[in-house]
DNA sequence: CTGTTAGCGCCTTCAC
DNA sequence: GTGAAGGCGCTAACAG
């Protein structure tokens, strides 16, 4: 057809004047936006096409009052290593980035490390996203109350909770103790142990379901152990229960890391899973069926639950005042118990 | 002092009208750049903190032509699974995430399907980051080859090879082969096989360093069992393997959660670690240690792999012609060999 | 159907 | 030391 020499188009200016159009004709050809004769269309995309341009996104968002970005927070308040190494919360990355992109947005990751009590706020109005999605509470309730109040496009992955003034997303934590108790009684083990961090709303709530679920003899002499739950800390943790002589027979762990830690810490000290004592986790990560033996555990539905936290964000967004949703667990057995 | 009530501000030209002063004021103001007078300067500071008022850092960064962004991208070209499970990517991706913090940039996470030949140029011509951090090189390297020849801060982490016009930083996996071969071989294994995919660039040089280092008369019987290396994947691989007969006293993984299968399959089919034979992994993920035996491992420095990608990447982006990186990786040996 | 124009919110020369 | 004005690249009235 004609011969142009792909010289350098930085902009729709370039190309409307190498087009011969106004920028406007070259904005809607390359959209798709508005009512453009079918033959001009065609002509500036492929003129487009030839000279490898593209709509500089950026300012395209700009103009449009918008970011096209959707922040993921992992707020690091008191666990410091666990969002480095838990795969549940690389699951739950991925399902997220699948279901912004297929809305069209992009993830803004960001991993912070909360201080004062006005980080959230901060991050919000410097307007790098249209919404955030906060991974865990952490020890953050009191921030995102103050930040929900006045800021919509916010939805949190975590526990539900009539004191929250924020959304969530997230497993029935109580509703997943309480199977992992009937679980362990229904196996006859009586000397129970949990071990996690209470001090994180989600493990809380495991907790207090595995407790109000056991018959009342044995509400009383279930022992709470406090461990962070990276692979390092639970690992200590255990190794040091046992070493101290506790022999239980059966264990709740706040997550399938802390459990493999449980089972690792078991045989070391000689003891036999399911033989003498049951191990169950929380999560069940694509790992928890490698471990040895493989792990009996809580299952959260990550994939789901992503989807749900990118749907109820969108609808937010549009100004449904839409509320938090809570997801049932599952119990998933196999032979640590 | 005075008792402005907290109006709405959305802009600088909004402060600049209560502060009477210009937006340009308020710019320098706010920027800390450009000489204004110190009372001027705090005045205006303090003004849009009652306000709660911050730059908006998209427009900032259209107005300086920049994004204020890098892109990781995780192309999912065979393995696509492997991202949404491997603990590996979490901990690479977390400390990207803290390094790209520390200069003050976003973060902008895809994982992206490889369609066609031009799925990275036309990301890279939406403008919507500042460079290009690409995790694996997947079945990805001519199209990578392809942008590295016009587009310079791109850095990828994998396997260098003199082939590759893509720069590199990556551990050096033909010596972590070698580093699993004479382990085994000084252990007294003689029964070899590798569990891995060789079309992805790095495990094909994981398995080749590992050959090259055996003694003549076993790379001739060292069997390649090929997997993804995935959970799923990995382990009705390794169980199939076992049950068809298979009874080697010697087995190398491509990854841990490949090894972590091996280990699951084995003892499965009544064979004991390290007792009937030795299992080495690659990679070092913090679970490697939780393993029933605790794994021994092939360990990839990833830290300090994430910083050298991030120190490249913006050498790169100065204007340096910056080259690939070698990490020397190192043998764990824990109990399953 | 297409072009002109006025911004989105900000930074930066150039004047004063 | 501070203000006015132009423009980063794009979109969307409003005209014609």
């Amino acid at each position: 057809m004609d011969d142009t020499k792909p010289e350098q188009v930085k902009s729709i200016a370039d190309l409307a004047r190498i087009g011969g159009v106004s920028v406007s004709t070259v904005s809607r050809a390359l959209t798709g936006k508005g009512a453009l004769n079918k033959g001009t269309r065609e002509r500036i995309q492929a003129l487009a096409d030839r000279h490898g341009f593209k709509l500089n996104v950026a300012a395209q968002n700009l103009r449009l009052g918008r970011t096209g970005a959707i922040a993921v927070l992992l707020p690091l308040g008191h666990e410091r290593g666990q969002h480095l190494s838990d795969p549940f919360f690389m699951a739950m990355l991925g399902f997220l980035a699948d279901a912004l992109t297929d809305r069209g947005y992009d993830l803004l990751l960001s991993r912070v490390l909360p201080q004062g009590d006005d980080w959230l706020d901060t991050f919000i109005r410097t307007g790098r996203t249209d919404g955030v999605i906060i991974i865990g509470q952490s020890n953050q309730s009191a921030v995102l109350d103050r930040t929900a109040a006045h800021y919509a496009p916010m939805v949190i992955w975590g526990e539900q909770s009539s004191r929250n003034a924020h959304v969530t997303v997230g497993t029935d934590n109580q509703a997943g103790g309480a199977l992992a108790a009937q679980h362990l009684v229904a196996r006859g083990r009586r000397r129970l142990a949990f071990f996690g961090n209470v001090a994180v709303p989600e493990f809380a709530a495991r907790y207090q379901g595995f407790v109000a679920a056991l018959p009342a003899d044995l509400r009383d002499t279930v022992e709470l152990v406090h461990t962070h739950i990276t692979p390092e800390a639970s690992l200590e943790v255990a190794t040091a229960w046992f070493a101290a002589g506790n022999r239980p027979d059966g264990l709740f762990a706040a997550s399938d890391v802390v459990a493999m830690s449980l089972l690792s810490a078991a045989t070391d000290h000689g003891l036999s899973v399911p033989g003498d004592l049951s191990i169950i986790g929380f999560d069940d990560i694509p790992m928890a069926r490698l471990a040895n033996p493989p792990l009996t555990t809580v299952a959260q539905d990550i994939e789901g639950g992503a989807r749900q936290l990118v749907d109820l964000l969108f609808r937010r967004l549009a100004g449904e005042d839409a509320g938090s949703i809570s997801i049932a667990p599952r119990l998933v057995i196999r032979e640590s118990s």
